[in-house]
DNA sequence: GCAGACGAGGTAATCGATGTCACAGCGGTG
DNA sequence: CACCGCTGTGACATCGATTACCTCGTCTGC
């Protein structure tokens, strides 16, 4: 009685001392009963269960954090949020999430190396009981050691043994330019991410995987290395087609230079180009004409990493594993285009 | 030296322990260093500071949330994380969490009454300094005596004082239907969210609003309210076409609506319709016609609300206030249709 | 009949930091 | 000279839960 007068007086949730007291018993054995310890008597455990119950007490998380030195939410690391695949990666991590009752944070490295150890470190911190990455980084060395699992997401650590899951970027790329080639073009432009990160670089091995295996000779003219934040991209196709030999075909090795680069040909009025965007995006098939892609399904790399990390937080030990998303080609007009079309 | 082989052997971070004994001080005082308390002697402070460097020591967030009561982080309900909107909104508000080295945790209620008790829960637990919060909710009882400040986006909380950043939903959908009003349409169509939630129904009233100031009756056959997330937006809009009377423009109430709508419109070949967003997103300038739009940015409202948030964290009590954020009708095309138009 | 296993439960230390309070020294004051 | 108040400091309790270790019966096997 008294006791529920000082709780409530304190205005707070009950504390697991409440709970034991309630019940008659110690704070250990009231803990036992909510860690499903069964070396509790059916009766001591039922009286604990009611008493749970009338005080609505939950656990404080911080507290259990402490003590276990391991908490009960994942962090995941992307270079933006509001980056259209990143948020749907994210969406269909934390939708998993939710199911286990574990919390999500979120941090963004803004695609800055430095930024990234911060972030980890922060993370690390905290005690999240496992980490989801899509690092820019390509020293992995200060997370050897690491305290939770780990699953990279987009890029894999080429220097560490983690899982990860990714595409296959120059499979996919070489894929994308094939399909233009089938089409007739023989110039093709590439526009893509700095080369510095692994992504984009393999990415453009598959793009030139696909002209060497069609005997063309790579032109450096042709390759577009901008970063996707700024309007650059767009001003990278207004480049290309200013050349003596402009391309009839680009290949946008990702969904945010293809987001730069349409509203540009479409300003330009230059739709007549054959365009593959590695990458889907909202409307591309309801533009004209439509956009030809290699879909990388976000929603498919979220779903398969939180596999990952979520069975090895249950304590499965598969073998690292590096897993690739499937991928493949989406035909919608852009790709299909003849190199010869006249423009509109 | 046997300290520092301990902390090595154990693979962790340094306590604030060690810095004490490093510094040959106790941990209270310490502590007072690192919480500026300025009852410290100069030369105390400077051993103590010499040995956070030695040692690289950084404070336990989880200790320390735990023994203060309070988390140097806030938490950021919405809908949907995937949802375009809310990724720009959370975007900005971590960006500005950053600058105060803040944590961010997102949580998103999929637009369920239950899950956004639950989810408030779990952040109260964390003991979140503070809160930015898309509510679903009519009944906001339940924070009423709210421990940290609250910041509501999108919709208001009419059932509470408290804080928070919308757009004038009513005057918006007005100022987008005078639009076509305007560009001669008579009859024009609403496709918007579920009136459950209090944004759509303010859109509705301004939709409403618009209709009587032409003096056109209201139809509610051309009233069509869906799921957003779903793919029901298209088949509304596909409804509504087969009316014996069918609409000559569109008005979408949201962006989700739109981006659902569209494709339909396209795949129907009915881009003769006038139509208005209200809501950007990626493409609307590049689809034929463009698609015109009310702005509400997403980061506009992030940042106000964020501000608002960080300033009374940092103990500032300016009345409690709903935000305007700022609202502008952007012309590209789609809205200044005339409604004889042929189709194409 | 007794050693040892086992079941049920409790006590106290611990996680890492901070709040409370007491105390030593010192200069000033009546 | 005794007392006051201030400064700088530390011992210890505390936040809420978990873990290491111990106790006390009772049951089993020899």
């Amino acid at each position: 009685m008294t006791d529920r007068l000082a709780r409530s007086a304190r205005q707070q949730r009950a504390r697991l001392r409440d709970v034991a007291e309630a019940a008659g018993t110690s704070t250990k054995t009231a803990s036992r009963v909510i860690n499903g310890d069964d070396r509790v008597a059916a009766e001591t455990r039922a009286r604990v269960e009611q008493a749970v119950l009338d005080l609505g007490y939950r656990p404080d998380p911080l507290a259990r954090s402490l003590r276990r030195g391991l908490d009960e939410t994942i962090g995941v690391v992307v270079d933006e949020v509001g980056d259209p695949f990143f948020a749907s990666v994210i969406g269909e991590i934390e939708r998993m999430a939710i199911d286990r009752d574990v919390s999500v944070i979120i941090a963004s490295t803004r695609r800055r190396e430095e930024r990234e150890r911060i972030v980890l470190d922060g993370l690390y911190q905290r005690r999240v009981a496992g980490l989801i990455i899509a690092s820019i980084s390509d020293n992995h060395a200060y997370l050897r050691h690491s305290s939770c699992p780990l699953v990279f997401i987009d890029r894999a650590a080429e220097d560490l043994a983690a899982d990860a899951v990714v595409v296959d970027d120059r499979g996919g790329a070489r894929m994308a330019v094939e399909h233009l080639l089938r089409h007739g073009h023989r110039r093709i432009a590439y526009i893509g991410d700095r080369l510095s990160t692994a992504t984009a670089r393999h990415r453009l091995l598959g793009y030139r995987d696909a002209l060497d295996g069609a005997g063309i000779a790579a032109d450096d003219a042709l390759v577009a290395e901008v970063e996707p934040a700024d309007g650059d991209a767009g001003v990278a196709a207004e480049e290309l087609l200013r050349l003596p030999a402009p391309p009839t075909a680009i290949f946008s090795a990702n969904t945010r230079c293809s987001l730069g680069t349409l509203p540009t040909l479409h300003r330009l009025r230059r739709t007549d180009l054959g365009f593959v965007s590695f990458g889907d995006f909202a409307m591309a098939d309801t533009l004209t004409p439509a956009i030809t892609i290699v879909d990388h399904s976000p929603e498919a790399i979220g779903r398969l990493a939180a596999e990952r990390l979520f069975s090895r937080l249950a304590g499965d030990e598969p073998p690292v594993e590096t897993i690739f998303a499937p991928l493949r080609i989406v035909a919608r007009g852009s790709g299909e285009l003849a190199p010869d079309r006249p423009r509109p």
